[in-house]
DNA sequence: CGTTTGGTTGACGAAGCTCAAAGCCGGTGG
DNA sequence: CCACCGGCTTTGAGCTTCGTCAACCAAACG
């Protein structure tokens, strides 16, 4: 009884976007790496760096950010099992941002010449990390209308929707989670200020749109209130297959 | 005595991610197109579209934007001669935001079914064509930061030293330009207003960072001080070349 | 248990927004 | 060539949202 191959969550979203046959996912699965478990709240690529590696998160949660000249901190994105953290800084070759663990994570670390190697010889498989990387285009341009053009309550509300949909799509509850994030990080998430990322948070409930048991406990009540109060629409997450229409000859 | 081909200018910045050999360049140069003249504010795409073409500028300027719930618009990026507009929408199939032209453009436009088949053909183009998209997910992370962590001054600041070293690249002159944009369509770049924006853009000249001959010149007088102002720092826009350190074997 | 980390609260202040009016400039048509 | 028009810019006054500062509290952790 073999268990389930360290790399299988990275299957999952790269299935969305093309076929892979059993050689390819193989092939994928095969790729050489090393599994790291890490502490939470550890930086473990700076803004700067080279980049030799491709990080997958195996479980737990983490962060990419990018510090400004203020010394004010903005979190780009958030991710979770089974994604591909900074497949982009490793292939620019050097980080245009920071990426940092919120909870203890177990992750492996991908040498990046072989992901190329590996997609060179396979164009399906580079495909489906080029797709990747444009979902994750996808994201940061929401967030830049998140952060941009919406106020506070609708902000936060947005992240709690957006996190909400990517537990559902790894198969954990929507409905009633524990967000691995401090108001702070909340708040560097926002673009707001962790004193005021509280008061959002009550309001929130006072309202009814989320209860929470702990302080850091969110339970949908309402996922369609939520969903308006956060101008919440999930198409830009891209969750849906979108299967190459174009066949080679 | 031949004109340069239509498509030149899209050749520039794929230059700088790999080596192209001439028949390479030559295969780019016939991808089929269209060339369109368009009005200036004229929507091109729409948010939720099918997208079967990708845009390549070929003069003028255009943005991608989406709207949020509240009727406001986050411009998410701003696009000149030789930008590939829209090669993600393309790729994805359905547009996750919109492009509108805010001068009078000529615009090529490619239907993504040649675009895939040549990237399928010659994985060199492919990572020349990805690469394009990950830099441009590294602007969209600075603008993250820009609008969730920047005061309004530093804000307009950046934005107009990004134009300005844009404008280099493509061999124009970046001390002394005209902004293609009104104070409302900086305002939402930004995320701003255009009453503050234009305050902004006052107090910018009175402490002597910019000149304003006419409302949108914008002359720098000392680029170092107005860098500074907008907490820029150019790597995020990766203008120098990266090309492939891995070789096909 | 003490200590640390993060959450909560209140009072106050400021950056940026709203609304509204007035000015300017370039384009258009008479 | 001039007058008008519409879109853009500029200005002012008042206001709101969110930030700051500082204290206090609660849960977690060694």
């Amino acid at each position: 009884m073999n268990a389930a191959p360290t790399l299988a969550p990275m299957l999952r979203k790269l299935r969305l976007w093309v076929s892979l046959d059993a050689p390819q996912e193989q092939a994928l699965l095969d790729l050489p790496h090393t599994v790291v478990a890490l502490e939470k709240q550890r930086v473990i690529v700076r803004e700067g760096d080279d980049v030799t590696h491709a990080w997958l998160v195996l479980s737990g949660y983490c962060v990419r950010f990018k510090y400004v000249g203020s010394g004010a901190r903005q979190i780009v994105s958030i991710h979770m099992k089974g994604d591909l953290v900074d497949l982009q800084n490793a292939l620019l070759g050097v980080a245009d941002h920071s990426v940092q663990t919120l909870t203890a994570c177990k992750m492996a670390t991908l040498p990046i010449e072989h992901i190329r190697h590996l997609s060179d010889t396979d164009p399906m498989i580079k495909d489906a990390l080029w797709f990747d990387t444009l979902v994750d285009g996808s994201i940061h341009r929401e967030w830049v209308g998140n952060v941009g053009r919406r106020d506070a309550t609708t902000r936060v509300a947005h992240l709690l929707c957006e996190f909400a949909l990517k537990l559902d799509a790894i198969g954990l509850d929507q409905h009633d989670y524990e967000l691995p994030m401090t108001q702070d990080q909340l708040a560097d998430a926002t673009g707001l200020t962790s004193v005021h990322v509280n008061r959002v948070l009550q309001s929130l409930e006072t309202e009814g749109l989320i209860e929470r048991v702990t302080a850091r406990s969110v339970l949908i009540g309402d996922w369609k209130r939520l969903a308006a109060a956060g101008d919440f629409h999930r198409d830009y997450l891209h969750l849906d297959t979108i299967k190459r229409r174009h066949e080679y000859r």
